[in-house]
RNA sequence: GCCGACGUAGCUCAACGGUGGAGCGGCGGUUUUGUAAACCGUAGGUUGGGAGUUCGAAUCUCCCCGCCGGCUCCA
């Protein structure tokens, strides 16, 4: 998300009465005393803007001498922040005339607070100050009384951010912390943290040997056999549910000549994120980021009336995106994914009725794993292709049809579209709490122009209709690194890669091993994925312990006792809710058979 | 791509200028056990790659690769 510098806040305004103390205003007065502590360790620094954030803090600086900050750092300037707040130093609220701000940061070489005044609008006259020891910040406030309150705080990290956001400035150093009013909420917020980094969906794909990454192919995952489970049950659900929905999947070539890129516009516009090789001296290729170019490939095979609207192609080829090497991140940010993917063919009066359906689809499927998430309008980006009329048009549309959907909130954000159209993404939140896009339905009216595609309306004329773009799961890969830090591994019994295990209690006894061997065939035979424990020689206790930690959901466990007794009943471990329970064994198929088709989280 | 950290056995980590270790896992054996770790033994590493400094480099320097946290960019 770019950083939003709301020069209002960071500068502006109106003076408000003694405030009871909140976390935002100590983290904000916490930042202030961060910088005060970096000043004096590093005279000549320039601060920029330190808001609070969720969670903490920061500041950005521009430290003499062009020098970088690295973690070592962090201990001192925590430890003088410790020293100020010793000292108990009064926040002193000044309103300045804005030429006399000015001046006074212009004196002081704070040239990054010259540039925040020069923002403001001219009908700003006055501004406020805050001043803590030395240490002087343009500041709307409020802030502490003093400093005396800001013990529980602690440094995080440090990184370079670009002035603005704006990769074309150059970089300041950034110094994230966190703030708490007592030392029980900061140990919380650690152990918070804490608990997020055991939900990491790398961790648990390398321990559940669901996926692995090699470093001869960055961002490309290799998918184990027990992610491939999980990634084709994801599948054989879209597939039949998107066959009785009236879509029609195709395949198409992974890789297509340069000119496909060209007709589409990927290659004035997408072609920095492409992998693209020459076959020779006359002929380039490009490996396809997108399925739409070929999708309206397939639509041009024929020619269409405004009955067969809409037309709905779906599609689930692997898809490669040359994305920046400082960009990927497990499962969530990967070079080569696969989508849910489909394009629509509508007339431009069928749009809503079909951003309708689609949004009741993401209702269902998002639903089926209690996954909470939340809507974006995407618009105009600078770099977009067609013309600004038809944008506003399809804008327009997309809002009406966000602001009819009831219940489900949604933002707007200004040049988030795609290049050939808006959009509405589906955002989610990993484990600790960044936000990915999922889903994304997107409207497009240049590609079915540029690809000359027609279909004849009811009076004969030739007419363009409209692609949507639309995805629901969004990546496979990355809606399984979301599904995985949701459930915390324990995925829901239709996913699982081993939904049941049989656990022997002497597995030298032929009679327990033959009952074992038995039970788990018939679980087979029932359709369940079952596996026998493998572990020869070890003691029960421990392969329960095996079988959990590879958070298989149900454990059997059969021994001598249940071949003498002879009745076919079993106890059954689970290993979710905790507990175990005796059950018979035709009662254990129905009650798992019942839990899989349900598709119930457990 | 940019800023900062990191890269030692399959995994988690130790050794931090003087011959590379542990636990778990693997393998072999003993044990046959009733709901989250039995015991003994054993194999396994050109310390991410390359160059340099040094009598000597996992350890110091530089370059590359990967990875982690941010920034930017985007499913």
């Amino acid at each position: 998300m770019p950083e939003e510098v709301d020069d209002a806040a960071e500068a502006g305004l109106p003076l408000e009465a003694p405030v009871e103390l909140s976390l935002d205003i100590l983290r904000h007065s916490a930042a202030h005393l961060m910088a005060a502590a970096v000043c004096e360790l590093f005279p000549g620094t320039q601060y920029d803007v330190g808001p609070a954030i969720e969670d903490g803090f920061f500041y950005n600086f521009l430290l003499p001498d062009d020098r970088h900050l690295s973690e070592v750092d962090l201990v001192a300037v925590e430890e003088r922040m410790r020293a100020l707040a010793a000292r108990r130093i009064p926040y002193q609220r000044e309103v300045l005339a804005r030429d006399r701000a000015r001046s006074l940061f212009e004196a002081m070489g704070q040239s990054f607070k010259v540039a925040i005044i020069d923002r403001l609008g001219e009908e700003v006259e006055s501004v406020a100050v805050y001043r803590t020891g030395d240490f002087v910040d343009l500041c709307r406030g409020p802030h502490v009384a003093d400093s005396g309150l800001l013990t529980t705080v602690k440094l995080l990290r440090v990184a370079g951010v670009y002035w603005r956001g704006d990769e074309a400035n150059p970089q300041l150093q950034r110094i994230y912390g966190t703030a708490w009013l007592t030392p029980g909420d900061l140990a919380a917020y650690l152990e918070r943290l804490a608990e997020a980094e055991r939900r990491d969906h790398r961790r648990l794909g390398r321990e559940l040997e669901m996926f692995h990454f090699e470093p001869s192919a960055p961002g490309m995952p290799y998918w184990l056999p027990n992610g491939v489970i999980v990634l084709n049950e994801l599948i054989d659900f879209w597939r039949r549910d998107h066959r009785a929905r009236g879509y029609h999947e195709v395949m198409t070539p992974l890789i297509n000549e340069k000119a496909l890129w060209e007709t589409s516009g990927h290659w004035d516009h997408y072609r920095e994120d492409m992998f693209l090789f020459p076959v020779d001296e006359q002929t380039t290729y490009g490996l396809k980021p997108m399925n739409c170019p070929n999708a309206h490939v397939v639509f041009n095979l024929r020619r269409h009336s405004y009955r067969e609207l809409p037309l709905r192609y779906s599609d689930i080829d692997p898809l490669h995106r040359f994305e920046r090497s400082g960009t990927l991140h497990g499962l969530l940010r990967v070079r080569k994914f696969m989508q849910d993917d489909a394009h629509i063919f509508v007339t431009e009066e069928q749009i809503e009725g079909e951003y309708a359906r689609i949004l009741e689809i993401t209702r269902i499927y998002y639903g089926i794993f209690n996954l909470e998430y939340s809507l974006r309008l995407g618009t105009r980006p600078t770099d977009f292709m067609g013309d600004p009329e038809t944008w506003d048009r399809a804008e327009a549309a997309l809002l009406r049809i966000l602001e009819a959907n009831a219940g489900i909130p949604f933002t707007v954000e200004a040049g988030e579209g795609a290049f050939y159209g808006p959009k509405i993404d589906i955002l989610m939140k990993d484990a600790i709490g960044r936000s990915w896009q999922t889903g994304t339905i997107q409207l497009d009216f240049q590609q079915p122009r540029r690809f000359g595609c027609e279909y004849i309306d009811a009076s004969g004329a030739a007419r363009t209709p409209v692609t949507i773009h639309r995805v629901i799961y969004g990546s496979l890969e990355r809606f399984v690194g979301i599904l995985l830090e949701h459930f915390a591994g324990q995925l829901p019994l239709w996913l699982a890669a081993v939904q049941v295990e049989v656990v022997p209690v002497q597995d030298d006894v032929e009679a327990v091993m033959e009952c074992a061997r038995g039970l788990a065939g018939r679980l087979e035979a029932a359709g369940l994925r079952a596996a026998l424990s493998d572990h020869p020689g070890e003691r029960m206790q421990a392969r329960i312990r095996d079988a959990e930690l590879r958070k298989v959901p149900y454990v059997v466990v059969v021994g001598k006792r249940d071949v003498e007794r002879g009745d076919d009943v079993v106890t059954v471990r689970d290993t979710r809710r905790g507990g175990t329970a005796q059950r018979s064994v035709a009662e254990l198929v129905a009650v798992l058979s019942e839990e899989v088709a349900s598709r119930r989280p457990g």
